[in-house]
RNA sequence: GGGGACGUAGCUCAAUUGGUUAGAGUACCGGACUGUCGAUCCGGUGGUUGCGGGUUCGAGUCCCGUCGUCCUCGCCA
């Protein structure tokens, strides 16, 4: 062992090791001189360690006293109780300290573009300048954290499934385009010039012909890759937890994940969740939350009122209702003093939230007293108000939102407005907001009272999980004019809708599932067709002749018709899940080198330009 | 592809209605200091206001263009 070698880590010494002769290795998380000290906190993934230099070792503290933030360091020193009085509550090495007899320098560091230390009142850096510098931006406590979570919920998820027996089976990165979904990162081929692999957008194919292949329980964390356009929740690369199961049925992997979820929550974060999770059906979910992936942290739910509304005399309504629309509203409970007249008029608040899926307008009346009052309110005469105060259980002060439109923008639109006013009526509170103002009050009061802060405590219902099931087997795509799977072309009918694959395929509902937490898709499968019959019409129904399905999954079809067992799965969004539990709302917080919203690395710059004979190797040209 | 927000010192931000030499905190450098711990105190360095153009006696501020970042609709089976 070298010299510098550490003994211990920097989160590692406490009264017990006092008088020790050890070695600790770290970085100069910030220096004070103070008289005839060096105060050093150095600082490694485990903890952090107060170094003193005394003045009376004369070279030590010279160099000591110019050290700056960074350094790294090798300190072999003496374990010994802090000056009485002086301890510290707030950190696990707070009661001793390291007396300095000898230092190695590993490394200087100049001033960094940014602090890696954290306060709780300073902001962060940019983050484009973080994500430049992401290897220093990772050194933040609250990125280790993260990250030693995401490893966390990693082990527990392969200890849970290696002990139901399954098998983490890899499975390949060059594969095959296909012509659903989502458009793929292409790679081209050296040896075939003019031909590409496609990066897999998940393993749905190969996992099925594992389960062909007798495979009968996998997993796999898997990257996938889509090349589309980004959001808060969404990374051109990202990771899955992909499962399947053969001759099994969907509460089979229902009951699976549940129990998995609730292990990773109990491993993760010490929460005991309440299982089975509830379920919704898609069309329950879309006409009461506006959403096929609702948040029930709160209530607040959409009530049709077409029929009510024909009766009135209002001509948007009757309008909209004539073609073909409804008209569907929201009690914002006691909320007719909550917001003003000017935020709730055309260009308000709640109108704009509405806009932005299209919807034409929102109409509201207030509940004063007994009377509902607003501009809209004149065409109702007072038979058809009592219908409506009793379909939406109106009581005095409240307001009464309504949307009215073609089916699906009222239903993304009230949803939109649900979740804003759930927001807005502080109806709900994510965990992380009430963690913030706990500690800052409780650091006060600890510091105050000479006591370690203790820390926020979570609760189950801070995680509100929800399967959305009976999802349609597809949907019209406008654009293409055709029939598109709504899960994906593998995803099995329900077998009483068989019948109508071919004659109303819009009624036919399919054997998927998501699941749901705090308004997050955080997982999705479905039970497979494992009939190439069924397979075939699928394939037919989204305008794919027999001959180009098989030029397309041939391998597949023949598969299917080899000795397919019946068999389904699923897959979870680990990154969300990472998210969710690591209490942001930032995909790029738990990915160690994330892409930019633009999907460039912001670090390496990736994509980037490449050599001529790369390019001529490839047979590539650009016009 | 559309909509919105933002871009000022290394970093986080301020700068009144378009008006003096663009400020503060922090970081950094120098000094003081016998138990500091986000030390404190004193002093100092640090600016192409993203970039280009325009309006004006005068632009960080207004207008046009452009680049970049984030949020979002479409999109993402």
């Amino acid at each position: 062992m070298a010299e510098w070698q550490r003994t211990h880590t920097c989160g590692e010494l406490r009264e017990s090791h006092v008088g020790q002769t050890v070695t600790l290795n770290g970085w100069v998380l910030i220096s004070r001189k103070f008289g005839n000290q060096v105060f050093v906190d150095l600082r490694d993934r485990y903890g952090l360690t107060q170094v003193v230099f005394e003045a009376d070792a004369e070279e030590l503290f010279k160099t000591a006293d110019r050290m700056g933030r960074e350094w790294v360091l090798s300190v072999t020193g003496v374990v010994r109780p802090r000056v009485e009085g002086k301890e510290r509550a707030d950190i696990a090495t707070g009661k001793v300290e390291v007396e300095a007899k000898a230092l190695t320098v590993l490394n200087h560091c100049p001033p960094l573009p940014f602090s890696v230390t954290e306060f709780p009142d300073e902001e962060p850096a940019n983050e484009d300048l973080r994500l430049q510098y992401r290897y220093l931006d990772l050194r933040r406590r609250s990125l280790q954290q993260v990250l030693t979570l995401r490893h966390r919920m990693n082990k527990v998820i392969r200890d849970h499934l290696d002990a139901k027996g399954f098998l983490e089976l890899e499975t390949p990165l060059l594969g095959k385009s296909t012509p659903e979904g989502a458009r793929d990162y292409l790679v081209p081929s050296r040896v075939f010039n003019g031909e590409f692999f496609a990066l897999p957008q998940s393993p749905q194919l190969y996992k099925q012909l594992l389960m062909i292949s007798g495979y009968d329980r996998y997993f796999q964390i898997a990257r996938c890759l889509r090349d589309e356009d980004l959001r808060a929740d969404r990374q051109p690369e990202f990771t899955q937890l992909d499962v399947e199961m053969s001759f099994v049925e969907r509460d089979d992997v229902l009951g699976l994940m549940e129990s998995l979820s609730a292990d990773i929550l109990q491993k993760c974060l010490g929460l005991t969740i309440p299982t089975p999770f509830p379920r919704l059906k898609y069309a329950d979910a879309v006409l009461r939350y506006g959403s096929d992936k609702p948040d029930l942290r709160f209530g607040l739910e959409i009530v049709d009122v077409s029929d009510i509304a024909g009766e009135s005399d209002f001509t948007v309504f009757k309008s909209v209702l004539a073609a073909g629309g409804v008209v569907r509203g929201i009690n914002a409970k006691g909320a007719a003093d909550k917001f003003s007249n000017s935020q709730l008029k055309p260009g308000g608040d709640l109108p704009k939230v509405v806009e932005v899926y299209k919807a034409k307008g929102l109409a509201w009346m207030k509940a004063e007293g007994d009377k509902l009052t607003g501009s809209i309110e004149k065409f109702f005469p007072d038979a058809v108000k009592a219908k409506l105060k009793e379909r939406l259980g109106v009581q005095p002060g409240d307001l009464l939102l309504f949307v009215a439109d073609k089916e699906a923008v009222a239903a993304d639109a009230l949803g939109a407005l649900r979740t804003h006013l759930g927001s807005a009526l502080k109806l709900y509170t994510n965990w992380w907001d009430e963690k913030a103002a706990w500690d800052a009050t409780e650091a006060a009061a600890a510091k105050k009272e000479k006591r370690p802060a203790r820390p926020f405590t979570l609760r189950p219902e801070h995680f509100n999980f929800l399967w959305v099931t009976d999802f349609p087997m597809f949907g019209w795509d406008e654009e293409e004019n055709r029939w598109a799977a709504m899960h994906h072309p593998f995803t099995g009918p329900m077998d009483e809708d068989v019948p109508h694959l071919e004659t109303n395929p819009g009624k036919v509902r399919a054997k998927a599932y998501d699941l749901v937490l705090n308004g997050y898709e955080v997982g999705g499968g479905s039970i497979r067709i494992h009939r190439q019959d069924v397979q075939n019409t699928v394939f037919k129904l989204l305008g794919m002749e027999l001959d180009e399905a098989k030029k397309r999954f041939g391998f597949l079809l023949d598969a299917l018709q080899s000795g397919a067992p019946p068999h389904g799965g699923i897959a979870l969004g680990l990154d969300r899940w990472c998210m969710i539990l690591a209490g942001t709302t930032n995909i790029r917080d738990v990915i160690a080198f994330p892409k930019n919203q633009k999907a460039r690395d912001l670090m390496t710059g990736a994509p980037a330009l490449v050599d001529a004979r790369q390019l001529r190797d490839l047979g590539i040209k650009f016009s």
